[in-house]
DNA sequence: ATTTTGGGCACT
DNA sequence: GTGCCCAAAATT
């Protein structure tokens, strides 16, 4: 598509992959075939910068003399960035408040990639005959027929050195080959084995299926209690894309669940999907981006930051466990993927699914009012049964000292070790103890860094802090008083609950499960496998296992404080609390044996928990409506946080309160703050917030743009905006 | 973001 | 005048 039609191509409006800089003006130089979109390397300074090429009147800047213009270096061997993408990148950045360079890199994000396809060496048998022969060689080319390969291979296969292969090279009996080091994925069948759906999963499935031939945008919300089978459903949504040839975007909330979601997927297609995450090595990730790019790569399954990459010809999104904050990115471009998922759907017409047991109370206020269809699958797969809920009163069931774990809990742990079923605890805290003190002296271990205390982990002998990663080793003395044998561990966290267990059960198998313990894809699938065979008979563990596992022997389930995320005053505490709890609830009797649940609660009374003994999720979501309605929160109204940051505390303050004494007066936009950030100290920058509240109607954003760009600061000060905030860190 | 430039200042 | 540091300007 040439977009100078009949005009020589003199210009072309970069948009430059540095934040810093606006838009440049550049020639295009003498037949170098450019177009919107094109992915181009272009002079600055005496450096080199990669550019999009961008609609001229979409990036408006100053008239630059023609003169001046340096010619382009380079037009890059990527398909261009599409029209929509483009729009895309322009509604992200817009609305949260970014640079579009900013925006524009997640989907560049790929290093190698654009620098052309790779190539590599590998050899073939000529089928020629050495001048000499030696058993070696003989054997080799033996070994070798048909093969092909890199030297090193080669050698491998051969069972010879790699020099006596060089050898056979050099007499001509090998030949090289040069190939493309990414080798193609292998092919996802759309009919490789056909499910067993019930008739709830199919008549949401033969909904989804039709979705996705329409080839429109259409939000849904897929609303299954767990245990459903929500992963079935939308794989025949799955399937009738990778039939009509279109890419299928899946994106889940944990690197840590793939592992799951790849052994079912590969079940049901034949083949793994492409894989996508911030982790890949960059020859992985050259290799993913290309054939996302050129849409070789049929299904994407991803972490958040897949959502941005210039997929050929997307048919379908899928964001399963939609309600999981961990979708919202907490630096750099502060984007709710879930948010940017329905967009990129708009844009690019198709369906999006936000699959989830416990969806966010935005989502389900947009399918509420119609704005998104609702797919509700309302019962168990297989006939399974709901989990049976109880509460633990801690005010009157009480744990002993040290302790935490109250004496129904125990006697339900007994019960299920004594029958050989499973059991899991959980605790939303990593590490043994959150806090260690000083009995002497009453020194508190606090992170140089961050306004945190530091973690004792018992497992690998350190303290840490979970905010920047400081760690050290644990002192026999008191750093303060110098007294030995003083220090004392506060409060649990999952080591110490399994401690408890072991200590109470001794011959039970406990596996604590973390994102210290599992950080790996080897060691997810370890822990799977082993629970799979009942080899672990109590599990404990934090967030990470309220999702996705499916473990079918597992009939009860122990949250050990139901009231820890109820603490912090945090706007969705008691939304989070509810889909926390409510989500490694849904991990108990799974298979044919009903599971049982005992909360363990201070707070019997509060909605959140009251809500979750009785299993009754209407009524938490409309209380929690409610509670939103009043403080003008979402969906009713807006919240935007603003954080300044330097590594000099005066200088924040004093940059905050510029802000702060220039703040906006409007009727429909509320400025709070500024106030110290509730972690006044986050890798060793001091933080301040002012916090926005606005009217749906407000231009909030405008609002905020406008405000911003009045005030200059010291180089060393840093503003974040933050719309939609979810944690209030 | 990175590089270039230019002003102010000490030193010769 | 020269060298040096730092802030401001430019980068198309």
């Amino acid at each position: 598509m040439p977009i100078w039609l009949g005009m020589p191509a003199t210009r072309a409006r970069l948009l430059v992959m540095n934040a810093a800089l606006g838009p440049l003006d550049y020639r295009v130089p003498e037949g170098m075939a450019v177009e919107h979109g094109s992915v181009v390397v272009a002079p600055l300074g005496p450096r080199q910068v990669t550019g999009i090429v961008w609609e001229d009147e979409r990036l408006p800047t100053d008239p630059v003399p023609e003169g001046k213009l340096r010619p382009l270096l380079a037009v890059l061997d990527v398909p261009p960035i599409s029209a929509q993408l483009r729009r895309l990148i322009e509604w992200t950045a817009d609305y949260y408040v970014a640079p579009l360079a900013a925006v524009a890199r997640m989907v560049i994000a790929s290093g190698g990639a654009l620098r052309g396809p790779a190539t590599m060496t590998e050899y073939r048998l000529t089928g020629g005959a050495p001048e000499r022969m030696t058993p070696q060689r003989t054997a080799a080319i033996e070994a070798l027929e048909g093969e092909q390969a890199t030297i090193r291979e080669l050698a491998g296969i051969a069972g010879v050195s790699e020099g006596v292969l060089r050898g056979l090279v050099n007499h001509g009996v090998l030949e090289p080959v040069e190939v493309d080091v990414d080798r193609p994925y292998s092919r996802a069948a759309a009919d490789f084995h056909l499910p067993d759906l019930s008739d709830d999963q199919r008549e949401v499935s033969d909904r989804l299926v039709e979705l996705v031939g329409a080839r429109k945008f259409a939000p849904v919300l897929l609303d299954g209690v767990t245990g459903s089978g929500k992963t079935e459903t939308y794989f025949e949504a799955i399937g009738a894309a990778i039939a009509a040839d279109r890419q299928v975007l899946v994106m889940l909330p944990e690197i840590a669940l793939t592992e799951a979601f790849l052994s079912r997927f590969e079940k049901r297609f034949g083949a793994g999907p492409v894989v996508w995450h911030s982790s890949l090595k960059s020859t992985e990730r050259r290799r993913a981006w290309r054939a996302i790019a050129s849409g070789e790569a049929q299904v994407v399954v991803g972490a958040r930051s897949a959502l941005f990459l210039p997929y050929a010809n997307l048919g379908l999104i899928v964001v399963d466990e939609a309600h999981e904050i961990s979708f919202k990115q907490d630096d750099g471009v502060r984007y709710n993927a879930r948010d940017v998922a329905v967009m990129r759907a708009r844009f690019e017409g198709m369906p999006v699914v936000l699959a989830s047991a416990t969806p966010a109370l935005e989502s389900l206020h947009m399918a509420d009012t119609g704005i998104y269809e609702k797919l509700v699958l309302p019962s168990r797969f297989g006939g399974a049964q709901m989990p049976d809920i109880q509460l633990v009163d801690l005010t009157e069931e009480k744990p002993g000292s040290g302790a935490w774990i109250a004496p129904p809990l125990r006697r339900a742990l007994f019960d299920r070790l004594e029958k050989g079923e499973q059991s899991l605890l959980f605790l939303n805290r990593r590490g043994y103890a959150p806090l260690t003190l000083c009995r002497h002296c009453g020194f508190r271990f606090q992170c140089p860094n961050c306004s945190a205390w530091l973690v004792e982990h018992r497992l690998s002998k350190r303290l840490a802090c979970h905010h920047c990663g400081h760690e050290t080793a644990p002192p026999e003395k008191c750093p303060d008083c110098g007294e030995p044998d003083c220090l004392v561990a506060c409060g649990p966290g999952v080591e110490r609950i399994a401690d408890e267990v072991t200590e109470m059960l001794p011959e039970a198998r406990v596996a604590v499960v973390t994102s210290d313990t599992l950080n790996s894809p080897e060691k997810a699938a370890e822990f799977v496998a082993m629970a799979e065979a009942k080899a672990i008979d109590v599990i404990v563990g934090t967030q990470l296992v309220t999702k996705g596992f499916h473990f079918p022997e597992l009939t009860l389930v122990g949250v050990i404080d139901a009231d820890l995320g109820l603490e912090g005053g945090d706007l969705r505490a008691a939304e989070r609390t509810y889909q926390q709890v409510a989500q490694v609830a849904g991990r108990a009797g799974r298979g044919a044996k009903p599971g049982e649940v005992l909360i363990q609660t201070r707070h019997p009374e509060a909605a959140v928990i009251a809500a979750l003994e009785a299993g009754d999720r209407d009524a938490f979501y409309e209380a929690e409506t409610e509670a939103r309605r009043y403080a003008n929160a979402p969906p009713f109204g807006r919240w935007a946080a603003i954080i300044i940051s330097s590594e000099d505390e005066k200088e924040a303050r004093e940059a905050a309160h510029r802000l702060g004494d220039t703040r906006p007066i409007l009727e429909d936009v509320q400025v709070l703050g500024p106030a110290p950030a509730p972690m006044a100290l986050l890798r060793g920058r001091y933080r301040y917030r002012l916090l926005l509240n606005a009217k749906r109607s407000a231009e909030l954003q405008q609002v905020i743009r406008d405000w911003l760009s009045r005030i200059n600061h010291p180089p060393g000060v840093r503003i974040g905006v933050d719309i939609d905030p979810y944690s209030f860190v």
